[in-house]
RNA sequence: GCCGCUGUGGUGGAAUGGCAGACACAAAGGAUUUAAAAUCCUUCGCUCGUUAGAGUGUACCGGUUCAAGUCCGGUCAGCGGUACCA
């Protein structure tokens, strides 16, 4: 017989399936179709790595399950190829993006070909390519049209090395997520997507998808929503200060009141109020505040800080009691209205300030000790020296308060998120160009859609600016264009968006990836959409899929998809960590090259090993001694052809049964690495009784198949079945064949093992306490009896006194 | 602080409330071999016992149950996310 020689058994069948395009796809109303999704990868210079095999192989597994089963499966793959990395590399380099991207491309693709990964190449979609980043130039466009897409001055996140402008999503413990620098704060002009006003539906329609529950308990938190009520405090200046509280309850309780450093009141006391008496004092403490980055704000202990602002005090407005101001950095101008009412016996870090300022604390709500700490319970809290609203239980004095506020105009219920606008500008040459021209008499106007793709000039240098602009500010011939709609002399937008964009809408893509009109048309898109399955990893919980659900709801409201949610289903796998049980780094040394592994074991081998190292949606170690079982496992699978014969071995019936049973629900369950050790617990069981027969074997390779493409498939030809061993049914299980004649079952002594008995299978539970008592023998001869439980098929237990 | 997850042999990990440790790795002993690798067989939670067996055991404390790794209450430890969010 044949050795099992896998490098020349996997290059054979991936030849095959290239040269027959075994895995393209097209649209098929006689099937039923099912869309199975990975997260398309950045093509980095390192190649796939484990981390991107893991995930692509389980979904592999399904799709060719679920091709076996009849569906007509859709299972794309592309490329996310904008982003900092490549640009990195090419002002290193002095090469262009575009060449280093190509390159990389061509190296994933050949690597994803050598895993055996049955992904429909012809649908390949890179976002850099204009054909394609045509329409997510259209998308922003339609946002544009609808009032969606703004530019706004604004304090952003700078990061110092990068030198580029981060998403608040971007930025980590008040560094770069990328390169770790330090990020401060800086006011530029930047494109912003109206996601808050999405967001009551990103939250409301989660309940319509099967996301885990940890991914949706993410972006609700994400999301952050809150309900409470904006007061209005009269000030002695005339103004009318706005606060947002949670705790409206609390308002007979409000001591002092705090405004963030960025507030505008301040500038409008100073200029036309000449009765702050210490100017200077919050001129100071505001130029600190702002020198302060992300990463002072929230790492240095959070000693309060503030200033009051002496001539100006506010009114509350349900008793009219005269309150003073502060200017604090403990509130933020990004949340609610930028000011708040502090209730120090109520809230942890009012209280911190009261304290440090020596200001009165007023108790509202009894039920703690609040010259102690902040009593913050809204449970067991009962309302008291509030006027109207004493003995009320809290959530019952909200209600009251928030209907008072509202009937004497000083206030009304709202609703606030976390969740803030999208920071869309980035000030780099590697991504899409906005599509916008800014004139002097139009202001902000589209480019108009039959210019699209407006596409990337070459530059000299991708060089990003130490002034904050874009590498393209610098090309004249590309920034002076003419105004669409006046024809007069105009300036180009040169900043280009960021990664997340041409990933919000790939999958869109993929369902008629080639179409020159439209992003993709109607008619294949609601034969396809939505993704049936998808699959990615949790770092992207907040970020690619809050946004990418975003504008599937934005082209759902203008008609260009027919469902409101993207995905149906989404599940998260763990990632691989290294045989140290770390994170894999060059720097940590622990990296396990694909490449290595699949030489000494084969493609088959690796995937096998990767779905059967752990419960796929945890992180797992890896381990080269655990791959070596797999590829034995392989070995003897491959040995079956010598044992392989008519003569029928009825008592594997069950076991067979059984397999097939487990191995089907598991790969819908996500647990391969049970599946996989059924299959070795078969495999054992065959081994043991002597033979297997031809119908046995190609059930066996069948369910193999997914894991191990390759040697099954060389396998089923070397035993010369019909046809293709991909083009099979997947096979099915009958239930009462899952079942052996006879069964051992235990029997129990007030819950402890005694003894053994053989019953035959389904016995009467009456059959089975009459078995286990002849078992017991004489245990049971002095003992009083209390009761006699049997639970069918498995044990029998006594309770004796 | 808040949210989520996880604690099971030497290791990775299995167990719809029903015999804890499936499957695999490692280790030890044996067979085969001139030898090694590969392969095959045996042992393998801990304690006592020569064996038979007995006791004990799923982070810790308590509860529910005929029966708890699993359910409930509390505690501890670790991991991930997030935060002056009013």
């Amino acid at each position: 017989m044949r050795e099992y020689n896998y490098s020349q058994i996997e290059k054979k069948w991936q030849d095959f399936w290239e040269a027959n395009q075994t895995f393209k796809t097209i649209e098929d109303s006689q099937k039923e179709k099912f869309y199975i999704l990975v997260e398309f990868p950045y093509p980095s210079g390192k190649g796939l790595h484990l981390g991107h095999q893991r995930p692509y192989t389980a979904m592999d597994i399904l799709a060719r399950k679920r091709r076996m089963q009849g569906y007509n499966v859709l299972f794309p793959f592309g490329y996310d190829a904008f982003g900092l990395p490549a640009e990195n590399y090419s002002i290193k380099n002095k090469i262009h993006p575009a060449i280093v991207t190509a390159e990389n491309v061509k190296k994933f693709t050949e690597q994803c070909k050598a895993v055996g990964f049955s992904f429909d190449w012809s649908r390949e979609v890179n976002t850099t390519d204009p054909d394609y980043y045509k329409w997510t130039q259209w998308i922003f466009l339609q946002l544009f049209k609808k009032g969606l897409a703004y530019k706004k001055e604004m304090a952003v996140n700078w990061c110092t090395d990068c030198k580029v402008v981060l998403a608040n999503e971007e930025v980590v413990d008040g560094t770069c997520e990328r390169c770790s620098s330090e990020v401060v704060r800086k006011v530029k002009s930047q494109w912003m997507l109206k996601i808050t006003e999405y967001a009551q539906r990103l939250l409301d329609e989660l309940e319509e998808v099967d996301y885990p529950e940890r991914v949706k308990a993410s972006q609700i938190n994400w999301i952050g929503r809150s309900t409470g009520a904006q007061v209005d405090f009269k000030t002695n200046a005339g103004d009318i200060l706005q606060v947002y509280t949670t705790r409206p309850d609390t308002l007979f309780g409000a001591t002092y009141m705090v405004i963030a450093p960025e507030h505008p009141f301040i500038d409008e006391w100073m200029e036309k109020w000449d009765k702050v008496m210490n100017i200077d004092e919050i001129m100071e403490y505001r130029a600190m505040a702002a020198k302060k980055s992300d990463f002072e704000r929230t790492e240095i202990i959070k000693e309060k800080t503030g200033v009051m602002i002496e001539g100006i005090y506010a009114v509350n407005p349900v008793n009219n009691r005269v309150t003073p101001i502060f200017i604090s950095d403990y509130v933020m101008m990004g949340y609610g209205t930028g000011a708040i009412m502090a209730v120090p016996a109520h809230d942890t870090r009012d209280w911190e300030f009261a304290k440090t300022f020596n200001l009165p604390i007023l108790e509202v709500v009894h039920g703690g000790d609040v010259e102690k700490e902040a009593f913050t319970d809204c449970e067991t809290g009962i309302m008291i020296n509030s006027d109207f609203l004493n003995a009320l239980p809290v959530e019952e004095a909200k209600v009251k308060i928030t209907e008072w506020l509202a009937e004497n105009k000083v206030g009304e219920p709202k609703i606030n998120y976390k969740l803030r606008d999208w920071v869309f500008s980035r000030q780099r040459y590697w991504g899409e160009p906005i599509p916008i021209v800014e004139c002097d008499k139009c202001g902000f106007v589209a480019v108009p859609e039959s210019e699209l793709p407006l596409k990337l000039p070459e530059v000299e240098s991708y060089m990003p600016t130490d002034t904050g602009e874009s590498p393209l500010a610098s090309l004249d011939d590309f920034i002076n264009t003419t105004c669409p709609d006046c024809g007069s002399p105009a300036k180009r937008e040169t900043d280009t968006m960021p990664q997340w964009a041409g990933s919000s809408w790939y999958f869109l893509r993929y369902c008629d990836p080639h179409n020159p009109d439209e992003l993709a048309s109607k008619e294949k898109l609601d034969y396809w959409m939505e993704v049936d399955w998808y699959n990615g990893g949790m770092e992207h919980t907040t970020l690619h899929l809050l946004y990418s659900r975003f504008w599937h709801k934005f082209l759902y409201d203008i008609g260009v998809v027919s469902a409101k949610e993207p995905y149906k289903k989404r599940t998260s796998h763990g990632n691989i960590l290294g045989e140290d049980g770390q994170k894999m780094a060059k720097s940590r040394g622990n990296v396990i090259n694909p490449e290595d592994v699949m030489r000494d074991f084969g493609a088959d081998g690796l995937r096998l090993y990767e779905m059967f190292v752990g419960d796929f949606e945890k992180a797992a170690q890896w381990s080269t001694n655990g791959i070596k079982g797999c590829k034995r496992f392989l070995e003897r699978s491959w040995n079956l052809q010598e044992i392989l014969n008519d003569s029928d071995n009825p008592e594997l019936r069950p076991i067979f049964h059984k397999t097939i049973k487990k191995v089907s629900s598991d790969i819908e369950t996500l647990k391969f690495n049970t599946a996989i050790s059924a299959l070795m617990t078969l495999i054992n069981e065959v081994y043991t009784s002597g033979s297997i027969t031809p119908a046995e074997f190609k059930t066996f390779l069948i369910l193999l198949n997914p894991f191990a493409p390759h040697i099954t498939e060389e396998m089923y030809e070397l035993a010369e079945f019909d046809g293709l061993l991909n083009e099979q049914l997947w096979v099915e299980y009958d239930e009462a064949l899952c079942k052996d004649d006879e069964i051992e079952i235990a029997v129990q002594i007030n819950g402890k093992v005694r003894a053994k008995a053989v019953i035959p299978t389904g016995s009467d539970n009456a059959v089975m306490i009459d078995i286990a008592k002849a078992a017991l023998g004489s245990a049971l001869d002095d003992k009083t009896i209390v009761k006699e439980i049997a639970v069918p098929d498995k044990l029998v237990n006594i309770v004796v006194r």
